[in-house]
DNA sequence: ACCTGAACACCGTTCAAGT
DNA sequence: ACCTGAACACCGTTCAAGT
């Protein structure tokens, strides 16, 4: 069941660098089974046999780990992208792909924001963003303000969406179902429904700022 | 320079009732001058001269007292709003005051995710968005939908926009200078630049989504 | 090179004791 | 009623020591 036993590890690697990417895959598990509170340098150890000490030979800091986390599973989603020829195909598959990729790791969600610096991974979607607006011919002078909303919307909606990982869905579910509101009431009735309509709007929402350039 | 200081306090509150509100005003302080890493019960208890377990007079636990900061600057901001009559203006304002609450309070955003209650004030603005979208007639079987993708994007993008408080902008601005792209690093030249994309960004984005309502 | 074990400072939380 | 002080379990982190 644990995605770092089946994932296959290049026998290539040496020592530390299998422990390093073991810790890495073993973060991401945590974080997916029980939340950003669970994630702790002991459990990382418990999980691998090792001390918690053992975490400081591979990485300077808590936080570096987190960081190699989010790394790791972006360079993943981008290695597995196959983007469109049109440019706003381009923008909708990456944001997707961004938004799958956290749906399969609500936990990791939580982590986006944590960690500050810059990844080539991400900087290279950036800059295929930042083409794709200019294919549009999006105005220079308003290119920014364009990728910022962009950015702001799938990165923080689906922040939002996930936080709370990984009773996200049933805490939503239970807001909906006490607010008293007809709609809302009836995609209450089990957390499958409020996921789908997570989706749906995050599409929707997707679409409508698209449809604005 | 304290704003729970400046703050006045009625003075009908009981001694227990005001160290309770000095100590969500305390708590509000601190996590906008030093973030969330920076709030501990500890500093909280220093900067009113109690110890630090006292808190646990007044809240259940360090969350209790983050719900209770969360729904003292819904409940202030909820007062002081005026809507507008039109549905669509309506929404706006929402949108646009928690923005800004928000934007005064940029430490605060990173607590919104942690705070899983519902509070009295949060539902009352839904109910006033659900009867606004209903006044511009949307299908009720896209409401739940068309709802939570508005959510998302006002909550969410404000959550990321501030996220990394107090150190949001200058991160932001390191960033995008550092990406290579023209337009980026030409925002990029001050953190009041950054500020006024960010907030360009935001309106614009909401915007696009009300008008393909 | 890789890991352990002890130690440190700092958390949130509990509870008996003070006034 | 309101707060203190000691105690507990648990953090991340450092560093000398082991192999």
């Amino acid at each position: 069941m644990s995605r770092a036993a089946t994932t296959d590890t290049p026998a290539r690697l040496t020592k530390g660098e299998r422990t390093r990417l073991a810790m890495v895959e073993t973060a991401i598990d945590i974080l997916d089974e029980e939340g950003p509170d669970g994630l702790t340098l002991q459990g990382i150890g418990e999980r691998l046999g090792l001390h918690r000490t053992a975490v400081y030979r591979h990485f300077a800091s808590r936080d570096e780990l987190l960081a190699g986390a989010m790394e790791y599973l972006f360079s993943q989603m981008y290695e597995q992208m196959t983007l469109p020829q049109d440019p706003r195909g381009r923008i909708s598959a990456i944001a997707l792909e961004m938004r799958r990729m956290f749906h399969r790791h609500p936990g990791a969600a939580a982590m986006f924001v944590t960690v500050g610096e810059e990844w080539t991974s991400s900087s290279a979607l950036e800059r295929v963003i930042l083409q794709a607006l200019r294919d549009m011919s999006v105005d220079e002078k308003d290119l920014a303000t364009v990728y910022q909303a962009l950015e702001s919307y799938v990165v923080g909606s689906t922040l939002f969406d996930f936080s709370g990982a990984p009773h996200h869905l049933e805490m939503r579910r239970r807001r909906h179902a006490a607010s008293g509101d007809q709609s809302l009431m009836r995609t209450a009735s089990s957390t499958a429904r409020i996921d789908a309509t997570n989706e749906a709007a995050f599409t929707w929402g997707l679409d409508a700022l698209l449809d604005a350039l």
